[in-house]
DNA sequence: CGCCAGATTGAGGAGCGTCAAAATACGTGG
DNA sequence: CCACGTATTTTGACGCTCCTCAATCTGGCG
């Protein structure tokens, strides 16, 4: 997974390619953009609240994801960030982001200066709107953990981000039935707002259930149709394969 | 309130141009977008989930929201939309929206094409940013949320949201202490989270604190920094004032 | 082989939900 | 202007979910 060949921005051109294809001069003007490659440990932070950002990461590899730390002293995880996501992408119209951004896993992010993409809109309007729309999907999916987050028991809150991590990734054919990334019970806890001790027991009881299992450190969908149904989910909302008017 | 002659788009035109003005020109033509005026009535819905929406609404007055209703049987209110907003401003760029609107009060909206938005952003790419950062702020707004709801208690959560719709009402100079909406302690609980009978004794507790009072059904904020230090509250993320570069 | 992050389990308690009832405000028609 | 039906608020009692604290266990790694 990490020779540096492999290293382009398919995994952007593939999501921006939902629904309807870009052309091949988008196309290629996507994978044209000068970006900077960077290397992400574990735990480092990639953008702080607060700094006025002048450029966008695009994620190549790893796992990143958007947080934020209340005064309660909690973290909470706002949303995970997968190969082809840009998790600052609202950077682009707004002055300054108020979450952190950091690796949760070693990973490879493309830099790309705001002026580039600014350019590369002017280009080419339809990249545009495709990434307008990233923005939209964005706003979607944090709709959806604000009802998953207050209004669903933690095993069923549990059971849907499963199915949403899984859905996600099996977009971009990184998957089957097991979530590909490594992710702790202290994370999953600290996004689902749960303690860690009780994401350790929901799972066991998602397990019991035959629903999921362990296969080493990632966690492996058995019945995702029954999972889905645990968790109330339905992945529309992740608009993985819409059509364009 | 009720004036028709006041049913023009100026709430839209003056959150538009935070931070810079809009040209008189690009001002204007937004004024002039073809719209039809719709009177809703409390409780009902504008827009139900999966409606292949070819059109989008721009609040005028009332209180408009977005929820959802999970399985467990709760409704989630994921968003409250005041005059000036646009609620299902992603739907340009989605195929359908997962989600329902309606009128939380007798509601007036102006109901305006996408073609029309679509012609308007091409001739005004300057309105076209300016829309796309609705959008990223829209999405900001959600992820603050989930924190809220997430990972604070509900005295904090409550605080904060009371504080999140006091600024925006300010920010449109409706409002200089007292939320001016009517806001039932139902709907509190299904946005926050919560039941009806825990938002009663929050904002009981919240009331012998003297942060707030009730001034008729209105919620007056007698205190309004304390009440955000009780809400961990920085209204940044509602981007309520800042430039455009 | 020892160390350490992460996972797991137990016990006890706080926060908050549910159920149920009473009180209050609000709109409507007489 | 009052009577009445409805919506909303308020309060009490009780219990479940989930948190906290704390200890133990496991697997990966130098």
């Amino acid at each position: 997974m990490s020779i540096v060949a492999r290293h382009d921005l398919h995994f952007l051109v593939h999501r921006l390619s939902r629904g309807f294809p870009l052309s091949d001069m988008e196309a290629s003007a996507i994978s044209h953009l000068p970006i900077m490659l960077k290397h992400v440990e574990a735990g480092a932070d990639i953008l702080r609240e607060g700094d006025p950002a002048s450029e966008a990461c695009i994620v190549l590899e790893g796992l990143v994801c958007r947080y934020e730390i209340v005064a309660e002293g909690g973290r909470q995880i706002q949303a995970y960030h997968i190969p082809g996501d840009i998790p600052d992408l609202a950077g682009l119209h707004l002055q300054t982001l108020e979450h952190n951004i950091c690796a949760l896993r070693p990973s490879i992010v493309a830099m790309v200066s705001h002026r580039a993409l600014h350019i590369l809109i002017a280009e080419h309007p339809q990249i545009g709107a495709r990434l307008w729309r990233e923005t939209a999907i964005d706003a979607a999916v944090a709709h959806a953990w604000v009802s998953n987050i207050g209004r669903r028991t933690a095993r069923a809150r549990m059971a849907h981000f499963l199915c949403e991590m899984l859905a996600r990734y099996q977009a971009l054919d990184l998957a089957s039935d097991t979530i590909p990334c490594i992710i702790t019970q202290l994370e999953l806890g600290d996004s689902q707002g749960m303690s860690v001790v009780h994401v350790n027991r929901v799972l066991k009881s998602l397990k019991r259930a035959g629903l999921i299992e362990m296969r080493g450190k990632n966690i492996r969908i058995r019945d995702q149709v029954a999972l889905q149904f645990a968790g109330d989910f339905d992945p529309s909302y992740l608009h993985l394969s819409e059509a364009v008017h």
